[in-house]
RNA sequence: GCCCCCGUGGCGGAACCGGCAGACGCACUCGACUCAAAAUCGAGCGCCGCGAGGCGUGAGGGUUCGAGUCCCUCCGGGGGCACCA
């Protein structure tokens, strides 16, 4: 293995230069690759370790997991691996601290990105997709990353994609039982809908009412085939539906509301987006609600992220109240402050509630010329105002929030509470989505109700007492009810809480209210009119109806078609209609099978899968990605993931041990993987309860740009700082301003691994990137501080290595006690700080110990040992070739992590702080088992504090033996 | 608008429980080595001051023997949500 470099620096044959550095790491990167070196063993099956053993019962599994890169054609730049050498120092790390370490990477491959790149190449998107993988593969190797490399795959492998579409048909075989009681003593889960039918067919549990062809009475054997079908579809976790959909003509499909933002517009795309209802897979993601935000409180995530989550589950408790509307029907709103009802002036629903389908004719007395918007009858008015809305994008109801449009229904409704006559409106700032569709308006309590009332001259009645001068608009805090009494009920004198409580009992009592709990979240949207997706393993029948295929037809794989791209519109194209491109392939589309009643034609589902669908389980994957019987062991699942197992603690909801990833999927991709492993959980497929059960985002790696006189980019490698240019900096002579943030090709500030890798070399990079700052922090890069991270490994070599003959400087002899000192506490330093992913500051005790042993005349070999084993989860390469020069014959991998002696953390002597008034005015070195009285005299007698106090009295002394003394002058 | 996070040398950052502010690295300065340069090694490096000393963690106030750390107000930066009843 040593033999002699062939590049060498001029007269220095042995320094640890890039090029050395670059024959140890491809060397030693052959080694691992041949031995098996990050083989990961299972406790069975065919994946064993290196040399051929089962998991080690004695060592206690720990699952780290990156979230997986999506292999795009620009290769990498020097931020994308900071995740990835993150996770493999702590996975090296426990692994040197004896625990079975499963760290692999898989690649998320279907996409757009790779669809839109195969159009414009006019390649197969696997063809320029698998290309991808290599390249990254390649540029990942070369960090030297311990991965299982068995254990990798992606995710539109057709053995992956199986098991995709096989969970696709777990979901659609299930409905969410609300009554049953779980494991875990919680009330809801997932059943397979045989056990539906069956509960219906026996009557032990009612017919729902809401099903077309279901009369009231009607029991199972009433029902007709299709009706018996349509009952247990509308209750599958994944349903066909028509509804509202997201539609953006210019991508040509539909999205999910995570992947729409905020002013209405694709996050990929940045295209317009407008509601549409259209048959489309839905995923029941809101029955698990609850369970999604309660269990948040079981796992160990950012905070930032729970509460993005909560936040966007968005459960809300309140009360329900039905007000009977004049004319013989009924509204009912959602309110979560129920405590208000006796403040309501009017009432709200959205524009597509279905109590406009039918408005009285004639504009009812009393009505205000403001209410009407103009027209001469309530159908005019509300046809007129409805159509106005539709109309509406979603960019343009974000550009009015606030400004309050609406017209009046000719509607009345009487509050349950006082028989006041409400005028009913209609206005857009009432959403059809969320809770009934439509709102009790409470001027004096709520801000928004106030402003459509100032607009539209309606009356203010406050239900909260407010201190004298409080202005006129709403009252939204808390306070002592006022106003709220009728003949059955008085609420006046209450807290807002007490309040509440009393009315909706009131109302539950009298059939108009109850208490309840609705949630922003909706259901999933789940198809797309795309290419590169994973099909659907549905079939339709002649009447259309959706069959699932057996397990046995599986995976379904994509045909070829002559274009992949869906069809795309103008981007303001509300009524163009979506276009899948698997529809293009007809001997693909239509399908002749035997489903079990004789040979029939059938038509493919022509939709694909989001791109979140691979995301969804791939934790499960790397237990074995060869798994055939199952989508995962059992044994393995608990082994890896389950409640309890490794460092979880018995009560755990089981889950990956460590998941770094960027924030960005804080409500997309984990939300999604959440929901799919509860269902597996539910169906008895996993144990665990939750995928991931500490969640760690990491920053992102920025850099300077900068622009020109024109705000052109100028590459940002050639700029130089300038004192005599205005803007400091300088680019071709001309002055260049500089801006922070993002690299990229555009901002031509991209600086690639691989030009590191040639400068530097892989752990120069690892140990850069990982002493820049804290983990979660986004933080410059700056190419000419990673010299830093080089000196320390060229330190390092040099106390083992001698630089001109290479051979071993180490000295055989024990080290000193304070070499023995600072060894051990830095061993605990470490220690601490890798359990803390403090990374940086673990390196930064490992340069100072280093250079301590650089100050010596030979460094002694304990030490050097020591250290070298401390530097391999950093720099692993550098370390495996010390180590195996330092005599050992296995790889540095399999060594133990060093263990501090306490017998060398306790100092003999500790310096004592001699404060006056809380400045320090003098130090002492004195005994750790020094008394306070010692420390007070010593402190009183000592020069500094005399001279601090001047002649002042002393009022008192502080002491905290042994290391401070406050002298405290009166 | 609401919610959350963050403000420390020229720069990235450290200070974990309220107890020596600035670990470690970059940059910079000086010195050694060298014909010279690079590399390397040594010393210095918050600000003001010749000095003793004074001042310093965005600003102001508070609690405390003692505050970068806790509390209040404000300023600045970043993020999330945004008519969610």
């Amino acid at each position: 293995m040593s033999q002699a470099p062939t590049t060498t620096s001029d007269d220095v044959p042995f320094r640890y230069t890039a090029a050395l550095a670059e024959q140890i790491e491809l060397r030693w990167q052959d080694e691992w690759e041949r031995r098996g070196t990050y083989f990961t063993p299972n406790p069975s099956g065919h994946l064993t370790d290196g040399e051929g053993r089962h998991a080690d019962p004695a060592a206690r599994p720990f699952y780290v997991m990156d979230m997986f890169p999506y292999p795009s054609g620009a290769g990498l730049h020097v931020g994308h691996p900071l995740g990835y050498i993150a996770t493999d120092v702590v996975g090296r790390y426990r692994r040197m601290c004896g625990d079975n370490v499963l760290h692999a990477l898989a690649f998320d491959a279907f996409g757009l990105p790779a669809e839109q790149y195969a159009v414009q190449t006019g390649q197969h998107p696997r063809t320029t997709t698998e290309a991808n993988i290599a390249i990254m593969q390649r540029q990942l190797r070369r960090l030297g990353l311990a991965h299982d490399p068995r254990r990798s795959f992606a995710t539109i492998d057709p053995d992956y994609v199986r098991w995709t579409q096989w969970i696709f048909l777990q979901i659609y075989g299930a409905w969410y039982d609300e009554d049953a009681v779980r494991a875990d003593g919680g009330r809801g889960r997932a059943r397979p809908v045989a056990e539906l039918a069956e509960e219906y067919a026996s009557g032990a549990r009612p017919l729902p009412a809401d099903v077309e062809g279901v009369t009231p009475g009607a029991t199972w054997a009433d029902l007709d085939e299709a009706t018996r079908r349509r009952v247990v579809d509308s209750r599958r976790l994944a349903y066909l539906s028509h509804t509202p959909v997201n539609w953006a003509p210019g991508l040509g499909t539909v999205l999910a509301n995570e992947e729409v933002t905020a002013d209405g517009r694709s996050e990929r795309g940045n295209f317009p987006v407008f509601q549409r209802s259209l048959r489309q897979w839905n995923m029941r993601i809101t029955a698990y609600a609850d369970r999604l935000t309660d269990d948040l409180d079981r796992i160990d995530w950012p905070e930032k992220v729970k509460s993005m989550q909560r936040h966007w589950i968005g459960r809300s408790t309140g009360a329900r109240v039905r007000f009977a509307v004049q004319g013989g029907s009924e509204v009912e709103v959602f309110t979560t402050r129920p405590d208000t009802l006796f403040g309501a002036t009017f009432m709200v629903v959205a524009p597509e509630h279905p109590l406009l389908d039918e408005v009285p004719a004639a504009w009812p007395d009393g009505t205000h010329d403001v209410w009407t918007g103009g027209h001469a009858s309530p159908a005019d008015a509300v046809t007129a105002y409805r159509a106005e809305a539709a109309a509406k994008t979603a960019v343009e109801r974000q550009q009015d929030a606030g400004r309050k449009t609406g017209v009046f229904t000719g509607h009345l409704a009487v509050n349950p509470v006082n028989g006041a006559l409400l005028p009913v409106f209609t206005a857009d700032y009432v959403l059809m989505g969320y809770g009934t569709g439509a709102i009790m308006a409470v001027p004096g309590g709520d801000e928004r109700d106030f402003a459509f009332a100032q607009a539209f001259e309606l009356p203010v009645v406050h239900t909260v007492d407010a201190p004298e001068g409080a202005p006129e608009g709403a009252r939204t805090g808390d306070g002592v009810v006022i106003n709220s009494a009728n003949d059955e009920i008085d609420l006046n004198g209450l807290t807002v809480a007490e309040a509440k409580d009393r009315v909706v009992a009131w109302l539950a009592e009298r059939g108009a209210g109850e208490k309840t709990v609705t949630y922003r979240l909706r259901d999933w949207l789940f198809s797309r009119q795309r290419y590169w997706g994973e099909p659907f393993p549905i079939v339709y029948d002649e009447d259309d109806n959706p069959i699932a295929l057996p397990e046995s037809a599986l995976p379904v794989e994509l045909p070829d078609v002559p274009d992949f791209s869906p069809r795309t519109y103008d981007p303001d194209d509300a009524d163009s209609e979506p276009e899948p491109p698997l529809g293009r392939n007809e001997d693909w589309l239509y399908v002749e099978l035997d489903l079990g009643d004789g040979p029939r034609r059938y038509r493919r589902d022509a939709n694909t899968m989001p791109n979140w669908a691979g995301s969804c389980w791939y934790h499960l994957r790397y237990l074995d990605p060869r798994a055939e019987d199952a989508v995962v062991d059992p044994e393995l699942e608990q082994y890896w993931l389950g409640p309890g197992h490794g460092h979880q603690d018995a009560s755990s909801v089981g889950g990956v041990d460590l998941y770094v990833g960027g924030v960005e999927h804080a409500v997309l991709h984990l939300l999604y993987a959440r929901f799919w492993h509860k269902v597996l959980h539910d169906l008895g497929h996993v144990r665990s309860a939750e995928p991931f059960h500490t969640l760690f985002n990491q920053g992102y790696i920025q850099a300077y740009a900068y622009t020109d006189e024109r705000g052109v980019y100028v590459p940002a490698a050639e700029v130089v700082e300038d004192e005599a240019s205005p803007t400091g900096f300088s680019y071709a002579g001309e002055p260049a301003h500089r801006e922070y943030g993002k690299i990229g090709k555009s901002l031509k500030n991209v600086v690639s691994p691989d030009e590191m890798y040639d400068a530097y070399g892989a752990d120069t990079l690892r140990v850069y990137e990982m002493s820049m700052g804290p983990l979660d922090l986004s933080r410059p890069w700056e190419t000419r501080a990673v010299v830093g991270a080089q000196r320390f490994l060229q330190r390092l070599w040099r106390n083992v290595v001698d630089e001109q003959t290479g051979e071993l400087v180490v000295s055989e002899e024990a080290p000193s006690t304070e070499t023995l000192r600072l060894l051990h506490r830095t061993v605990a330093d470490v220690r601490e700080d890798m359990e803390a992913m403090r990374i940086n500051t673990a390196i930064a005790k490992l340069i100072v110990l280093n250079n301590h042993l650089t100050t010596l005349e030979r460094a002694p070999r304990a030490a050097v040992e020591a250290l070298v084993t401390m530097v391999a989860p950093v720099a692993p390469h550098i370390a495996d070739e010390l180590w195996h020069r330092l005599g050992h014959e296995r790889s540095v991998v399999h060594a133990r992590f060093p263990e501090a002696d306490p017998a060398y953390l306790v100092e003999d002597t500790v310096t004592c702080v001699l404060q006056v008034a809380g400045k320090v005015r003098g130090r002492a070195e004195v005994s750790p088992s020094v008394t306070e009285d010692e420390l007070r005299a010593l402190a009183l007698a000592d020069a500094g504090v005399q001279r601090a106090l001047d002649g002042r009295d002393v009022r008192t002394v502080i002491v905290r033996a042994p290391k401070l003394v406050n002298v405290v002058p009166a």
